[in-house]
RNA sequence: GGGCUCUUAGCUCAGUUGGUUCAGAGCACCUGCCUUACAAGCAGGGGGUCAAUGGUUCGAAUCCAUUAGGGCCCA
């Protein structure tokens, strides 16, 4: 049999993959028997592509779950993907304007006939690379945020919340989108890190009946039109005599007030600031205070109305009308000066446009009352945040908590369930469906005679978020009929066997950054719906960067497309290289070197699986020699796998693949396989063989999480005859282990690692046997491990002496001497040098130890177990530079 | 401006309640090897005043204070 020399994953995981499906592993269902596993997908957005967050986020994911798989528990991964309202939108809109279609033009219908056939195409795109990750989902429960009966579930949940007293209808200044025509909430406005230059321009405005003019300074001059005050620091001496006066609006000659506010800041720009209610957050804030005029003078796209009083702007955009507006300041001579400076500009996460601070009537969900035990629970650790130091940016955004703005004017997502049935701001219902809604109208309006064409329902849709924070709960279809109580607003529990077995879920794995925007909000939901946590643990991941520690984008074009890194280095590999550099809550610095790593990890197990492969057998028992390693690898794998669990039981997941590595690559195959290894040629005894495959499918199955592609393609090989497919086959158990066992290999080593570097400080070919000859007190504790000592740092014999031979090389391990006799001629002075040095090494460390020894505080104030540490420190180090002193005296 | 957080080897990070020779790991680097599993490899090796200063303590990478410099979140 021959096994190819470097292992090809590519064919070898799309077979296991589909094998997976068909035999239906992925799938969970209720089972009483065993402990219920259950993750849920952070849904990916509707019109993505897999990047590299999604690699780490499910690799991850994967891991855990294809652990508890093999633990024995029921393992159920939901997969899903988001309906993205805004980006979806804006595909849809561009895909149709390439067609010569403008979403103006067609009905709401036709335009969501066309949203839906564009997502019929592209939605599953994503879901279908993750399957090239290996992603151990349970397929048959994906689920999509507009799939009817999750439609239903949201604007029953609105209903719900109306009723209940959480949403309302208010005016607020929001965040306008000018060009995707929608309110934005706080989440989905960004600014770029470090700001953008902007033009600071300074107006003269003139006190109404005097010669005077006042100067203020502004970014926006387009919005001077609506201006309605100016104000003032009330300490500003420079401007105390003008506060209670009036100024005139340029261009328009509006008399404003000047009032004085705390809020403008003496040393910025002029220390006055024209205030205008309409187009800033802290203009209107103002306004409130001192009960000012909202002038709205600019449009939902962006252009200027008939509010601005001047004739030539209307219709114009804002932009277009600063360039005009300045230029007109300064032919009038009202434009003092322009000044540059760097300001923080807010701009649609979408769309990139700058968004325009709006008062608009929208819904809201109040958040302070909903959000109390949502706050609590984290706080109390009943759901765990890893790392815990985002337990205090939770902290802080649930007490600053603001009310959620859930209303979009779009047109692909859930419609808000309001009918209006009159002009009256309060002339409306919510109601699940029209019948109801029209009997609410006929109540409320009391007029009966109303008929469903006598209501309209709002145009808007709901923020994503609102539909993707129910995601535990509809993953489990939560929210159905039979198991909703609409009197009560609570889900039924011990009626729907998927949700009571595996809602709460263990553990949600996503980004920081989505921290408030959906896992805040899952918690909130979880709680208001069944009084229950929605998960019991979260694990944030990382953000992936590149070396430069730029965050991997398609603008930047840094990010590497994880398909073709697939391709080159396999999945395991990748899914290796994402983990080996990737604590929780740390970025994770990517870098292709770490994929090379995880694929040279591959082709080393690939190896030693052809080694061992290999090897013919003989029906004996197994020498001292491999006894020893047999009984030092099965402690060693006990200390691994503990190690591993370890990790593993707080998400140490690099850390948990780090241990896998090192028990793998260390000591299995440089320390165990070289032990137990026969010369060319030479056979194995049968019971050695078997302890090694034995060994062998122990570690597959505990890499197997991190690699499941190659490890189920070995294990198909050397799996026993009642063993299946390693995907479902049980976790290795834990067991006792020997520390003795672990010692003796550890001297072992220790003496085999000083003769190879004598070997290799010499220039002395591994290839030639040596003597070795050892000065002990204690020869006992060599005997055992004589044999594996003289295999593994090829000896021809070892000798206790009591006297140094002539012409070797030496070193000194603990108290005792160890010689090598060579022909060559040694080099006195050199081994003198080394000696010394050591010794030098061994008094400083003494002398540290005796000093601590001698301070009466210490051996008074220190635990008993820390001094007798130190005396027995003493002990050594004393017995050691008596050895080094020995082997110097006959140099 | 407010809050949080970080600074340990060339790089990325561990270091659990202060106490083993505690200063670690992986990668990178250097030296020697194409040794019949593996050069995607083997063997060996050199790297750090734990950001700075001061304090608490018998004892500090670890606790406290200040400073410097990063990062994140919110305004």
């Amino acid at each position: 049999m021959s096994i190819e020399a470097k292992y090809s994953p590519a064919e070898k995981e799309e077979k296991w993959y589909q094998l997976w499906m068909e035999k239906g592993f992925f799938n969970a269902k209720v089972n009483p028997d065993k402990e219920p596993y259950s993750i849920v997908i952070p849904p990916p957005n509707v019109t993505g592509v897999l990047h590299m967050g999604h690699m780490l986020n499910n690799t991850i994911q994967d891991v855990l779950i294809r652990k508890a798989r093999m633990e024995g528990k029921e393992a159920c991964w939901v997969p899903g993907t988001d309906h993205a309202s805004i980006a979806t939108e804006a595909k849809v809109v561009q895909m149709l304007r390439e067609k010569g279609i403008k979403k103006s033009d067609l009905s709401r219908e036709e335009f969501l006939k066309y949203a839906w056939e564009w997502r019929e195409k592209y939605g599953g795109i994503i879901l279908e690379q993750l399957k090239k990750l290996g992603a151990s989902c349970d397929w048959d429960r994906t689920v999509f945020t507009m799939d009817d009966d999750y439609y239903r579930a949201v604007i029953r949940v609105f209903v719900d919340l109306y009723k209940k007293g959480y949403i309302y209808r208010g005016l607020r200044m929001i965040n306008w989108d000018c060009e995707a025509q929608t309110a934005l909430s706080n989440e989905e406005v960004i600014y770029k890190e470090d700001g953008e230059t902007v033009s600071l321009y300074h107006v003269k405005y003139q006190i109404e009946g005097s010669n005077e003019f006042v100067t203020i300074a502004t970014v926006r001059p387009e919005t001077i039109l609506g201006d309605s005050a100016i104000a003032v620091n009330p300490k500003d001496e420079r401007y105390k005599h003008l506060v209670g006066k009036k100024a005139l609006v340029p261009f328009i000659n509006r008399p404003i007030p000047i009032i004085a506010d705390d809020y403008v800041e003496t040393d910025f720009g002029t220390g006055c600031l024209k205030v205008t209610p309409a187009h800033d957050v802290n203009d209107y804030e103002i306004g409130l205070r001192h009960n000012l005029e909202v002038i709205d003078t600019i449009n939902l796209d962006g252009t200027l109305n008939e509010k601005c009083e001047v004739p030539k702007f209307v219709g114009k955009d804002r932009f277009k009308v600063r360039k005009e507006i300045v230029k007109d300041l300064s032919e009038t001579g009202l434009l003092v000066k322009e000044d540059q400076m760097v300001t923080r500009i807010g701009r649609s996460e979408r769309t990139n446009t700058v968004v325009e601070p709006k008062l608009s009537l929208q819904w809201f969900i109040k958040m302070k009352e909903i959000s109390k035990t949502a706050h609590k629970v984290v706080m109390d650790d009943e759901i765990q945040l890893y790392p815990s130091k985002f337990k205090n940016t939770y902290n802080h955004w649930m007490e600053n908590v603001k009310d959620w703005c859930i209303s979009r004017q779009l047109w692909w997502g859930q419609r808000i369930p309001a009918y209006y049935y009159g002009p009256g701001e309060e002339d409306y219902v919510v109601a699940e469906d029209q019948d109801t809604a029209l009997a609410l109208a006929k109540e409320k309006s009391g007029k009966p005679d109303l008929n469903l064409s006598d209501l309209k329902q709002d145009e808007d849709v709901l923020d994503t978020w609102a539909s993707s924070w129910l995601f535990p709960i509809t993953s489990f279809k939560g929210f159905e009929d039979q198991y909703f109580d609409s009197e009560s607003g609570k889900i039924k529990k011990g009626t729907n066997p998927a949700l009571d077995y595996f809602y709460p879920t263990k553990v949600l794995v996503t980004a920081p950054e989505i921290l408030f925007f959906w896992v805040a909000r899952m918690i909130i939901a979880g709680y208001e719906y069944l009084d229950d946590k929605p998960f019991e643990d979260v694990y944030l991941t990382g953000i992936v960067r590149d070396k430069q520690r730029r965050k991997m984008s398609k603008s930047l074009g840094n990010s590497p497309d994880p398909l073709d890194l697939i391709k080159s280095y396999g999945a395991d590999g990748v899914r290796t290289g994402m983990l080996f550099s990737s604590p929780a809550g740390n970025d994770l610095l990517f870098d292709e070197k770490l994929v090379e790593q995880g694929r040279n990890f591959a082709n080393k197990i690939w190896n030693a699986y052809r080694l061992v492969k290999g090897w013919k057998t003989v029906d004996n028992q197994p020498d001292d020699v491999n006894a020893q390693a047999i009984t030092w690898f099965e402690a060693r794998l006990q200390q691994g796998l503990n190690e591993i669990e370890e990790h593993f039981s707080t998400y140490r997941i690099s850390d948990a693949l780090m241990a896998a590595y090192k028990l793998i690559w260390n000591d299995f195959c440089s320390w165990y396989l070289e032990w137990i290894k026969p010369a060319y040629g030479d056979p194995i005894d049968q019971y050695t063989y078997n302890k090694t495959t034995d060994f062998f499918r122990s570690l597959m199955k505990i890499l197997h999480p991190f690699m499941p592609f190659i490890t189920e393609e070995i294990w198909d090989d050397i799996k026993t005859q009642e063993d299946t497919y390693l995907i479902v086959s049980a976790w290795p158990a834990k067991k006792a282990y020997q520390e003795d066992h672990l010692n003796d290999a550890a001297l072992l080593f220790e003496l085999t690692s000083e003769i190879r570097n004598i070997r290799s400080q010499k220039g002395l070919s591994p290839k030639d046997p040596l003597e070795l000859n050892i000065k002990t007190n204690s020869s006992e504790k060599f005997d055992k491990i004589k044999s594996s000592l003289e295999k593994m740092a090829n000896l021809s014999d070892i000798n206790f002496v009591d006297t140094k031979p002539d012409n070797c090389l030496s070193f000194v391990y603990q108290s005792d001497e160890f010689f090598l006799p060579v022909t060559e001629t040694i080099d006195v002075e050199s081994e003198r040098k080394k000696l010394e040095e050591e010794l030098k090494y061994t008094e400083g460390f003494l002398n540290s130890v005796n000093k601590k020894l001698s301070n009466q505080k210490f051996v008074e104030g220190a635990p008993a177990k820390v001094v007798e540490m130190e005396r027995k420190k003493k002990e050594d180090a004393e017995a050691k530079i008596k050895a080094i002193k020995a082997s110097l005296s006959t140099l």
